[in-house]
RNA sequence: GCCUGGGUAGCUCAGCCGGCAGAGCAGCGCAUUCGUAAUGCGCAGGUCGUGGGUUCGAUUCCCACCCCAGGCUCCA
């Protein structure tokens, strides 16, 4: 055959001279697209430039603005970077470098247990760069695993990974290093550097440089805390400097909406370190907004039929040994306290509790389904490496609920439950979801496989009517259950797990609750447990960075604030906040002292929705003036009255002035 | 838990080689009375995370501990 025909993305055909690469395709498409290509996709397969391109394939040519180029781009900015460390610490051996999202990272471990410091990052940069300037190509060799083990003898990282390949690895990972079976691929960008790799890389290092090595880091070898701890080095690289520097805006703007930093500026919560790790205090502005978030709550539960519960945040041992804790979640508790009567735990989970309500007194079907609903405070022992702000903590409080309900009333509650959440979710200004379904492990589960079907297709189905996009983690659920787990997309395009519906099969055993049915024999309800907000901490939190500590005027600490343009304007301001004070608006007076100016930033900075001022003109005409958060152009001589009602329909509707 | 960085006034941070601890903002006082993002002057504020060590002398150097942040999952 002295001719290939290939097949673009458009549907078209080009037909080249056998043995044509996928450059001489690019080539053969446009001399400006030549000159972009980073790497090309053939049949399905990322694949360098200077890859053949067999007869009747599909092939597109990867460009830098894209996702897959830009992969390309960082994947060879990290071998440039372990060139670079491999330049500055001989004999440094290097482990793995992937491109990750919005980057890459690459494994060393240093000679004599030397460690990475943040000066390093500059000195491995402009290293970096002398690298990128030499202007390497990149080019792909295929050796045997034999011919392999000899090259990279001395790269104890590499040898485990060529030798599990050599094994038959079972890891699909290490298969991708393993071309034609029984051979591997290795990528040169100069004599100097070698590293095993599947590729596909950017022809030359020139084609990089629009990158920024961003920290270090300990990273265990394979993630496993028990194996050598590898010092990391993270990057970020981008197809224009412009693109860079838009990432880093990014990156910028997200530490400004950092929950931990607003909840301290904004004077909402504090963690103080007298009291530990992990554990938050609400100031009176913080308090005053969860309130308002728990009234909300218990206002839905309360019309969504649910009863209210309290139950206690310690317990006696006996309690978390039949619910299962001690056996399965003991870890994530607070070690035990010895007192005169046996041993108490702090409660990781309300469910025991409730089951215990349940349990009470004999129940009737009539009485199914049971919603008891707490806000429940539970203490769980988390890795002090693991806390974050409001996001990770020790203590919390969620909207707990368990449901205990028949077989059949299962399908219909988890239907109704799915739309009672998404409500919930909407009415904290979330719009954009997504779902988890995580179905039964084979290998850990309570419960018969029919019951496991049922309730598995009933999470199923009721997510399907929602038209909520889901995608299913196989084996991922609880032992006692499948369960949906709701993600929300936040304003900058975040995703957050909150909302949490549970069945359980295993709590209504181990604690052998019992119904009386219309048959008058005792059945067994299954039990659902479903948090909305998940736990209240962590979804202010959220809804912090969400609104960017703007947030709507229904849940801000303070919603109006009255400033006289003098001081012989106090009077006037003060009986304006009294008649909003009176409607049950949040509201306070800052009196003339300071300059107008300094009182409305001051405001503006504690971000609450409106500030009015009043003068003369007010004074004489019974008006505002309104200065709404987010808005360019204050507004003059409004009549309070209408302000008030406005006001009103805001609030009600749960939105923001800047909407 | 482990790696890296950090802990100095309420907050944000400066403090080179060891020599009596600084700024801005916030706070307090006085003056200023002002129509939409910083009025002026003054005052006060610190066991430099904790405990040891080296030294004539330690915020600074060394050791241990505590707390905070980032990372330890996305595959050579």
């Amino acid at each position: 055959m002295s001719e290939v025909d290939v097949v673009l993305p458009d549907g078209s055909h080009r037909t080249l001279r056998a043995g044509a690469t996928a450059r001489d395709v690019a080539e053969a498409i446009g001399a400006r697209l030549a000159k972009d290509a980073l790497a090309a996709r053939v049949g399905g397969a990322l694949v360098d430039l200077a890859a053949p391109v067999p007869d009747g394939a599909e092939v597109a040519i990867i460009t830098p603005a894209s996702d897959e180029g830009r992969e390309v781009l960082r994947h060879s900015t990290a071998h440039v970077l372990a060139q670079a460390v491999r330049r500055l610490w001989p004999g440094a051996k290097y482990a793995i470098g992937p491109a990750i999202e919005n980057g890459f990272y690459y494994d060393f471990e240093l000679p004599h247990g030397a460690r990475f410091t943040d000066e390093d990052l500059a000195r491995i940069e402009s290293v970096m760069r002398e690298i990128i300037a030499e202007d390497q190509s990149f080019t792909r060799d295929e050796m045997s695993i034999d011919e392999g083990l000899h090259l990279f003898a001395d790269q104890p990282y590499k040898i485990e990974i060529i030798t599990k390949v050599k094994e038959g690895a079972s890891d699909e990972e290490d298969l991708g290093e393993v071309a034609g079976g029984a051979s591997i691929s290795i990528y040169r960008n100069s004599e100097e550097f070698v590293d095993l790799c599947r590729g596909p890389h950017v022809p030359s290092t020139k084609r990089l440089g629009h990158f920024k090595l961003m920290r270090v880091a300990g990273a265990y070898w394979r993630g496993d805390e028990k194996r050598p701890q590898l010092q990391r080095v993270y990057g970020t690289a981008f197809e224009t400097e412009a693109g860079l520097a838009a990432h880093l805006h990014m990156l910028a703007e997200a530490e400004k909406r950092d929950h931990r930093r607003l909840a301290s500026e904004l004077d909402l919560i504090s963690f103080p370190s007298e009291l530990g790790g992990g554990l938050a205090v609400w100031h009176p502005r913080g308090g005053i907004v969860r309130k308002q978030m728990e009234d909300f709550s218990r206002e839905r539960h309360q019309a969504g039929g649910y009863e209210f519960v309290v139950t206690p945040h310690l317990a006696n041992a006996r309690v978390f040994e039949t619910s299962g804790h001690l056996g399965f979640y003991k870890d994530a508790m607070y070690p035990p306290m010895e007192m005169d009567n046996g041993t108490y735990y702090m409660k990781p989970m309300n469910c025991p509790m409730h089951c215990l309500i349940f349990k009470s007194r004999a129940r009737s079907y009539r009485e199914l389904p049971l919603r008891l609903f707490e806000l429940g405070t539970v203490y769980r022992y988390e890795r002090a490496g693991t806390l974050h702000g409001l996001m990770r903590i020790r203590g919390f409080t969620q909207d707990d609920s368990h449901i205990y309900c028949t077989e059949e009333q299962l399908d219909e509650e988890i239907a109704s439950l799915l739309g009672f959440v998404m409500d919930m979710l909407r009415a904290f200004g979330f719009e954009d979801f997504s779902a988890y379904l995580s179905t039964k492990d084979p290998d850990k589960y309570v419960g018969s496989d029919e019951i496991w079907e049922t309730a598995t297709e009933a999470l199923r189905g009721a997510m399907e009517r929602f038209g909520l996009a889901y995608q299913v983690k196989a084996g991922d659920a609880a032992f006692y259950g499948p369960k949906i787990d709701i993600d929300v997309r936040d304003a900058i395009g975040r995703r957050w797990q909150l909302s949490t519906i549970q069945c359980d099969f295993n709590h209504p055993e181990r604690f052998d609750l019992e119904y009386v049915g219309a048959d008058n024999q005792r059945h067994r309800p299954i039990m659902l447990h479903r948090a909305l907000f998940g736990s209240i901490e962590r979804f202010f939190g959220v809804l912090l960075e969400h609104y960017a500590g703007n947030l709507p005027t229904w849940l801000a600490p303070e919603q109006v604030r009255v400033l006289g343009v003098r001081t012989d304007h106090d009077d006037y301001a003060a009986s304006v906040a009294a008649v909003l004070g009176a409607e049950g608006v949040r509201v306070n007076v800052e009196p003339g002292d300071e300059p107008l100016g300094a009182r409305i930033r001051r405001a503006k900075l504690e971000k609450v929705p409106y500030v009015l001022v009043v003068g003369d003109e007010d004074v004489a005409a019974g008006t505002v003036g309104i200065n709404a958060r987010g808005s360019e152009e204050p507004e003059r001589g409004v009549d309070l009255s209408e302000f008030l009602s406005a006001l009103r329909a805001e609030i009600a509707a749960h939105e923001r002035p800047e909407d």
